[in-house]
DNA sequence: ATTAGGG
DNA sequence: CCCTAAT
């Protein structure tokens, strides 16, 4: 069994707090909606195992390998058109989207180490029923309606391929309603028994790990198939060379079960990069598994909306607010990588909205990536500013595999750990301007060019682990020590760590312009050029593992699906309030008296969006108190004796002049405006 | 949504 | 500034 927490997707997730948060008044009017993007794009996820499948036959049919896949050669010019081409697209999807896997060629598996281990032993399972379990959560239509959105995503998609004039692209040409035909395919809507066309065939290498047929019947295209040939070969020996044979290859490697013939096994490598991504998404639980891998990947993203300015206040407040942060958390049996509530995404949304989280996630595909909101506002006193709004940081998505023997409350406690260990292993922060990485921490934003008004749609954040493992121990029993290490080199895929590579290599990812973010910009921006930002790759590929935790004595993690939204709340930033600003206060309150705060904000702080009522409730506090201290007790910008006077003296008033909830009071005002409250002791009588 | 107060 | 109870 396996149960999968996303961590980005819309039926659960943790979300890191925006920042900053938006004031309350703004909160409280509801004006921070929030938005439930689509997190997984079923084109972007088909997309990007067609992106890899055809880069692996690509690599296959050049390095010669002996998968059997030579014929593949004969689409190599198609597929690099399609990596050219489309490249981002799969490259998106499948950082993203690596619940339907991702596997290493032989090349990659060779030097593979952490991820390969845990592929081997992924594998290993793969005939006990935990699998058929795992994938009977799939048989439902439900999640099968995705795959078929996959499809037809995908086949858009790769019409555009078409050119290569390989099989791959005559499949999936046309919009043609693949939903229906897949559907039929499994024999949904069929008693399957469909032939093994090669366009079938195809749909079932490109979906995901996992086959969706009827009957209950379960198949488990992610085992077997000792042959070494993929289904994307057979796939081409089907149209190429005619051969019928292929049904038999099929029958013999997934002992089908009756009514499903056409469910036929994805490829054994691709399975193994499936099984691969699969793995590095879980997080195991201790009780079976001897070794707690505790892998995290990039990926899930989870963002709410903030409506309100942040600030740029370099003092700003780091702390955040975490006594919500596992407090409603849910934890989903997934449906094995899809959730049945992001079938009901549609295929635009995923074109659209999903945009943001793919270009996100590619460029921050290691840890967490963010949409923002940039604003560029001057401010009043000073010179040009750029403020940022954060969207929100969104959280990897992470995967929880545990024994089906498992109690709740170890399920629980695993998914503790594992939204304990992303987030608490320390994360840091990465700016991304147009899909590339800025390392330069000295450099200003006008020399990286994000404060330029046209970069801010370009700009991005990324969460990324502060914290590596060191590859080997990933599968070992030994929790290996937590090591500090440079975030760019670990997301930037090196060769000499092929294992974390989850992504496309063979594009760098699109540049976050499809974010859509919103942009305040100001035109007293500076402009300047953004070539200053290094070309480093995008980063997105690794894979982190995080230690084992204690599986004990952890807090339980209430499960309610309704409030699946945990905000972690930052604290707003602190803004003292300036002389005139309190000088405006106390003007206001002379003439309106406490006790209406709402009308002081309306009359004096009207375009103050920082300061709420409520604050102007507080300082109002502060300012009494600060007005009945020694000034050597009091602290920060020093207010003027005057104005202190005046307060206690309003304030004296109207303590014994309660505002009328009605009434005008203007009699207040003039008397208050009559009476020179010069006496430090207050007045107590007008 | 505001107000009033405690923290 | 935050949080909340009470309006």
């Amino acid at each position: 069994m396996v149960f999968k927490k996303r961590l980005d997707h819309g039926f659960n997730g943790f979300r890191v707090p925006a920042i900053p948060r938006a004031p309350r008044s703004v909160r409280r009017r509801g004006l921070c909606k929030k938005v439930e993007d689509s997190q997984i794009c079923a084109f972007e996820l088909l997309a990007s195992i067609a992106g890899k499948l055809l880069q692996e036959s690509e690599s296959s049919a050049s390095s010669n390998a002996s998968e059997g896949n030579d014929h593949l050669a004969t689409g190599k010019g198609a597929v690099k058109q399609e990596q050219q081409d489309e490249g981002k697209s799969f490259k998106a999807g499948w950082i993203y989207q690596g619940s339907c896997g991702e596997g290493s060629f032989a090349s990659e598996m060779a030097s593979q180490n952490i991820s390969h281990k845990c592929i081997l032993k992924e594998i290993s399972h793969a005939d006990s029923d935990e699998v058929l379990e795992r994938n009977s959560v799939f048989n439902n239509s439900d999640c099968s309606q995705k795959v078929g959105i996959n499809v037809t995503d995908f086949g858009k998609i790769s019409s555009k391929v078409e050119g290569g004039s390989t099989h791959f692209g005559e499949s999936f040409d046309g919009n043609v309603n693949e939903i229906e035909r897949l559907n039929e395919f499994r024999g949904f809507k069929t008693e399957g028994a469909n032939t093994c066309s090669s366009k079938d065939s195809m749909e079932l290498c490109l979906k995901s790990p996992t086959v969706i047929k009827s009957d209950s019947n379960v198949e488990l295209p992610l085992c077997q198939d000792p042959a070494p040939d993929t289904c994307f070969s057979r796939y081409r020996n089907d149209d190429k060379l005619g051969s019928r044979d292929d049904d038999e290859n099929f029958s013999r490697c997934f002992k089908p079960s009756t009514k499903a013939k056409a469910f036929r096994s994805p490829p054994r490598v691709a399975n193994r990069r499936i099984r691969k991504l699969l793995t590095s998404r879980y997080w195991k639980a201790a009780p079976k598994l001897k070794d707690c891998e505790l892998s995290r990947t990039d990926g899930g993203l989870k963002q709410f909306y903030r409506k309100r300015k942040p600030c740029c206040n370099r003092q700003r407040d780091v702390l955040f607010k975490r006594r919500k942060m596992f407090d409603q958390s849910s934890v989903v049996i997934s449906d094995g990588g899809f959730s049945c509530e992001s079938v009901s995404n549609s295929p635009e949304k995923c074109m659209t909205e999903d945009k943001n989280d793919t270009a996100a996630m590619l460029n921050g595909a290691n840890g967490v990536s963010s949409s923002v909101l940039g604003h560029q506002a001057p401010f009043h006193s000073k010179g040009s500013h750029v403020k940022f709004s954060i969207k929100s940081f969104r959280v990897p998505e992470l995967f929880i595999d545990v024994p089906e023997t498992t109690t709740v409350g170890s399920l629980k406690r695993t998914v503790m750990e594992a939204v304990t260990a992303v987030l608490g292993g320390g994360l840091r922060v990465g700016v991304l301007l147009q899909g590339k990485k800025v390392r330069d921490d000295n450099r200003t934003l006008m020399q990286t060019g994000i404060s330029h008004k046209d970069n801010m749609d370009s700009l991005g954040f990324t969460l990324e682990p502060s914290t590596v493992q060191i590859p080997p121990p990933l599968c070992s029993s030994d929790p290996p020590p937590l090591i500090p290490c440079d975030p760019s080199q670990l997301l930037t895929r090196s060769p000499e760590n092929p294992a974390v590579e989850i992504s496309d290599p063979l594009t760098d990812p699109p540049p976050l312009t499809n974010l859509g973010n919103h942009v305040e910009s100001n035109d007293n921006t500076v402009s300047s050029h953004i070539d200053t930002t290094d070309k480093t790759e995008p980063d997105s590929k690794a894979l982190v593992a995080l230690p084992a935790m204690s599986m004990e004595a952890l807090a339980v993690v209430p499960l309610n699906e309704k409030t699946r939204h945990s905000e972690i709340v930052q604290r707003r930033t602190r803004r003292p309030f300036s002389v005139s600003e309190v000088e405006a206060l106390v003007h206001a309150v002379e003439e309106l008296g406490t006790g209406r705060w709402r009308d002081v904000k309306l009359r004096s702080f009207e375009n103050a969006d920082h300061r709420t009522y409520v604050d102007l409730k507080d300082k109002w506090k502060t300012l009494v108190h600060t007005a009945r201290i020694s000034p050597q007790q009091r602290r920060g910008e020093p207010v003027p004796q005057e104005l202190l006077d005046r307060v206690l003296a309003a304030h004296a008033y109207w303590s014994q002049h309660p505002v009328k909830q009605h009434g005008k009071h203007q009699a207040g005002t003039l008397k208050i405006m009559e009476t020179p409250a010069a006496d430090d002791n207050g007045v107590e009588g007008i």
